[in-house]
RNA sequence: CGGGGCAUAGCGCAGUCUGGUAGCGCACCUGCUUUGGGAGCAGGGGGUCGCAAGUUCGAAUCUUGCUGCCCCGACCA
């Protein structure tokens, strides 16, 4: 992509409504702009971020075994009566009538929806076990939208059910959801730690929110320091194996979020040097609830001994856009964004330190062919502007790579390849740094730890 | 919903107290000079001052009502 077709309208000065500096930075890096109180809309630079995410996302609910679907944004206000929480919801449901006056609401979550579908479409246990999901925009009219895409009303959340007979079977796609949480997170550059979260109607320990360190996250969180240190299961995961043995790893230790804290079980149970203390956002909530939509909507499969038993189920929720704002929170510095390179919008930025001068731009030209052949996507800096904002915007978007080509370099037959994350700078020839990003793995699908 | 604040050009702001033909910086357009970390000079375009009513010869400025947005608290991916 060509800068100078691009639509990337970047700001110089901070937006004063911005409080914190994802939200500062993806408007001023061109990625969002808000359409009113905690609803945005993407630009193309937001939305190519928002949809690496969602990719990845998506890549590991399938790996884990749950299979995408989709469904509407728009819900019959019926479904909601039938489980009883159409009344029980409150004002964060944005409730609609259509022409007719049927009521309708924007959904806030599928638990309902799924659950129809689930019941009209399955009768028998041998169609169990079963983990749906999606990918919507869902609606949540809070009290007090806050901080951009961290607290939208409007937001990107994917969204999984699983069924299964009994609860012990739901355990293990309950199980299947953590460990693919893992992963998923790990994936983008996050460290995820699942914490202990408020149980269900049934109780147990069926319940985890997982937390992203992040120094200007907004809750404070309490774990022990084996944590930080614990590698997310790697690729050769099989996910028909027993799971718990893994999950149990990874929730064996002391680790909760404020409200969940307990200080003296913390003081007790950790030692006093490997007590961390730090800030976190929640990026992702799991938690079966049994029978509780089952019961209510008449969910039932026949089981073998030919008897109606209601389905145990789970819901298992990812902060799509949120995770946006997250990644930024915890990859940042004072110039700008720092991606992770399996999200980044373009994996390396171009710059054209002397536009107009025709023997630079013709070895830009022919950079920008070999680096697009070679599979790398390539913003191509070909504006006619002065070398110090160039490097301003190309590290103001945070692309991980940054290929820098000037006439001075070029006389010596070389190009200048600059890490954004360490700002190391590397004088080399065009064909070595091709080399250098491609053993870098630049432009591959990013499989994670 | 309770408390606080803001609304003037795409972004950041001054002007409002004390009414008198709307300004600055950045960004944008043109030209010249410049060109390896947000250039300089000159010229230029862009705003019914959030909306509505009122007071007045005259309202960005005073009065009243409304709307939108932000921050602090309880709620949440």
């Amino acid at each position: 992509m060509r800068l100078s077709r691009f639509f990337l309208p970047m700001l110089r000065d901070d937006p004063k409504e911005a409080e914190i500096v994802s939200h500062r930075l993806m408007l001023r890096a061109g990625m969002i702009r808000q359409s009113s109180a905690g609803i945005y809309s993407w630009l193309p630079l937001g939305y190519r971020v928002l949809s690496k995410i969602e990719q990845i996302v998506r890549e590991e609910q399938d790996r884990a075994g749950a299979l995408e679907l989709l469904m509407p944004t728009i819900q019959s206000a019926d479904l909601w009566r039938e489980s009883g929480r159409y009344d029980d919801y409150g004002k964060e449901m944005l409730r609609i009538q259509d022409r007719h006056e049927r009521d309708l609401l924007f959904g806030p979550t599928n638990e309902e929806l799924i659950t129809a579908i689930f019941r009209d479409g399955v009768k028998s246990y041998k169609d169990l076990p079963r983990i749906l999901y999606h990918i919507q925009w869902k609606f949540r009219d809070e009290i007090r939208p806050r901080f951009g895409v961290m607290r939208g009303r409007e937001f990107l959340m994917k969204d999984s059910y699983s069924f299964d007979l009994t609860q012990e079977e739901a355990r293990r796609s309950y199980n299947r959801m953590f460990v693919s949480y893992l992963r998923t997170f790990a994936r983008m550059g996050l460290k995820s730690i699942p914490m202990a979260a408020e149980t269900g109607p049934i109780g147990g320990d069926l319940s985890h929110e997982f937390i992203v360190l992040a120094e200007t996250g907004e809750s404070e969180v309490y774990c022990h320091s084996d944590y930080l240190a614990m590698q997310s299961p790697g690729e050769d995961l099989d996910y028909d194996s027993d799971l718990a043995p893994l999950v149990k790893t990874w929730t064996s230790q002391y680790a909760a979020t404020a409200e969940m804290h307990d200080a003296a079980r913390f003081e007790s149970e950790v030692a006093e040097a490997e007590r961390v203390t730090a800030r976190g956002i929640e990026v992702g909530h799991i938690f079966f609830f049994g029978t509780k939509y089952s019961e209510a909507m008449g969910a039932k499969v026949q089981g073998p001994d030919g008897g109606l038993t209601p389905v145990e189920m789970g819901s298992y929720g990812i902060g799509v856009s949120r995770l946006v704002g997250a990644i930024i929170e915890a990859s940042h510095d004072e110039a700008g964004i720092i991606w992770p390179q399996s999200v980044a919008p373009f994996d390396v930025g171009l710059i054209n330190l002397k536009a107009g001068d025709a023997e630079t731009d013709e070895a830009c030209e022919g950079f920008y062919t070999q680096l697009q052949n070679a599979g790398f996507d390539v913003l191509y800096d070909d504006r006619e502007d002065r070398a110090g904002a160039k490097f301003a915007a190309m590290d103001l978007i945070g692309l991980p790579w940054q290929l820098i080509v000037g006439p001075k370099s070029l006389k010596a037959g070389e190009v200048e390849l600059k890490e954004r994350a360490t700002g190391a700078r590397h004088s080399l020839t065009f064909e070595s740094a091709l080399n250098m990003l491609t053993n870098a793995g630049v432009g591959e699908v990013g499989v994670g730890a």
